[in-house]
DNA sequence: TTGTATGCGTTATCAC
DNA sequence: GTGATAACGCATACAA
């Protein structure tokens, strides 16, 4: 490959003319421009990216940590993942993928060695290695998550307490007094309770506050899930809940729908129905749902841009914590009890 | 961070001692070489991977193109994608994502700049722009896929042509003789009738060969499919079709396989089913369908491996073409027609 | 407006 | 068995 001085030379000017006119740090005779960027041109001249480096130039490349596991959700991880790529893009950055065994190694020697200049965490679980040894990293730290160590890093995330109380609350306010909890699988709950548990604690919290009756429900796992038990305990147990908050995963939930369908069980004339954590865009669900969705697109941007202003006003993110609010998606599942209640046709929301 | 020159004086040697400690290359005292790994582990030492770069050691980074588009089937994709990023580490490699709009500009500067060692292209179309332009990247380059021009890299896919000749085969050898073609969707033979077109080439002129009538069904444009209409037509178009071979996505395959069900035709007693070309594993279906799938993680490991021995083995790889050989997988969707007629009762294969 | 010289952190050559 | 130092390709302070 030519170098700058294969350019210098060819354009008949030396190295650090050729390096500002491609800085425009000082001002260059338009002549001596032309001649420099045809010789450019002439060569396929590209600045050598390590020397770039080594010279105090930034890289623009983000690690981004996304441990393949085997039971991943690939819809909603891909929510997540295409969408930090495309806006690390967006920002000027390449990304790095560390898929690895050995994630926190792979971490430390890519921030070390000085490879990247910033490193998101995707896929976070509550008791998360890598959040916990952020500080070891030699670089600025995003997760995209809310685990219980994370003093050497910042962490974005949806604000599940409030996912919680806007749930219960927005049952409530539409007359519901009695709820189901659909919770998420129990393999979610002993790993990632970071914000499984969170949520179901503060819909149960304020449930109570409520006045609101919540039963729960979790024999979710994927594999075993039984739609047809759950509905007929659910409408056995005195028949009381008139909603159900769903914290499981689309195809789990998309069971329920279908069994309500084969029933003859209406939503939400019969029941309402609301997920909550969830990410139903492109999922194909019976019918629409109405939902507290996590925020991919919300998230990877925030985290980008954290990480992208501490790269570049080299300021330090450890311990920062962004929760966003969640935003309820109506979806017309939610029957309004009051309103039906007082007259009209059902109303839905 | 700390340098080599830190390590040096904190134990209380050359620079030079400090880096044959490191790389082996010539012998150290064990006392000397103890005293430089303490200083190194104190100090938490870890080479610059630039600096490292300047000096001709290899990065160990390879690039990997994946366009993101609209259209994507996501678990075909993740197949591709993860697996080619999990060949790549396993090979001591760290993977570049480019996922950028300027697909072709980003591979030259990432090449020229010698941030990366070599690229991977996925997600190939047949004018696949990334491929023509490959003899402009100053790496080696291997495409997974087979796009027209292809001279300035590699290529490693699945050999279609060979796929449609065994679909006829398998169907005609067991005793087939009239079948469907359930093509892909007009959007795919439109723009990567690279694979697609060949396929349905192959098939026929084997079918023409062998005597056997092909009937095209085309109208399987995912949001548009007609499961009801396609099986009509099937049955109603003087019903002589014993199987289906189908290029279709698993999605409207299955809607095929389900209005089957619900006509009461069996599958395989009533009517074979063989996919081609598809990637059914972990695809949910209504019954298994025996298949010749693609081979994504095939492809991914010759694709790195070729990619990793031009690396370092400074071989070229420019025009390599690597077609491989199909692979049926059989899932009991096709029935024995011969086997079945000649007495005993139905022979799934 | 342009050229010269230094140094970034490492590896490898040469000297001891 | 070990140390001093040149060179990698570039950006920039300093000269002119």
């Amino acid at each position: 490959m030519a170098g700058i001085k294969d350019v210098a030379r060819a354009a008949g000017v030396s190295v650090s003319t050729v390096s500002y006119v491609l800085s425009n740090k000082r001002s260059i005779s338009a002549e001596t421009t032309r001649r420099v960027m045809d010789a450019i041109r002439e060569l396929d001249y590209t600045p050598d990216a390590s020397a770039q480096k080594m010279r105090g130039v930034r890289n623009s490349i983000i690690a981004l940590s996304m441990p393949i596991r085997g039971d991943i959700n690939l819809a909603k991880y891909n929510a997540y993942f295409l969408r930090t790529a495309w806006e690390a893009k967006n920002a000027g950055y390449d990304v790095l993928l560390l898929t690895g065994e050995d994630v926190v190694g792979d971490i430390q020697r890519a921030t070390r060695s000085n490879l990247v200049d910033g490193v998101v965490l995707m896929d976070i679980e509550e008791s998360d290695e890598r959040a916990a040894k952020a500080s070891t990293y030699a670089k600025p730290t995003v997760a995209v998550g809310y685990p219980l160590s994370h003093d050497g890093c910042a962490c974005v995330d949806v604000d599940f307490v409030q996912v919680g109380r806007q749930a219960a609350d927005y049952l409530y306010d539409r007359g519901h007094r009695s709820v189901i909890l659909l919770r998420d699988n129990e393999h979610e709950y002993e790993r990632r309770s970071g914000y499984v548990v969170l949520f179901r604690e503060s819909v149960m919290d304020r449930a109570e506050e409520l006045g609101m009756s919540v039963l729960e429900f979790s024999k979710t796992d994927l594999a075993h899930f039984d739609a047809v038990e759950f509905v007929h305990e659910m409408f056995s147990d005195g028949g009381m809940a008139t909603a159900i908050i769903s914290q499981a995963p689309a195809s789990v939930l998309d069971h329920v729908l279908k069994e309500l369908q084969v029933r003859g069980i209406r939503v939400p004339e019969d029941v309402s129905v609301l997920s909550c954590g969830t990410f139903l865009e492109g999922e194909f669900m019976t019918r629409p749902v109405t939902e507290i969705p996590v925020m991919p697109e919300l998230l990877a941007h925030k985290a980008v841009s954290l990480l992208v202003d501490s790269i570049e006003g080299d300021r330090g993110i450890a311990g920062v914590v962004d929760l966003v609010s969640p935003v309820i998606q109506e979806r017309g599942s939610v029957l309004d009890l009051a309103a039906a209640g007082s007259g009209g046709r059902v109303a839905m929301t």
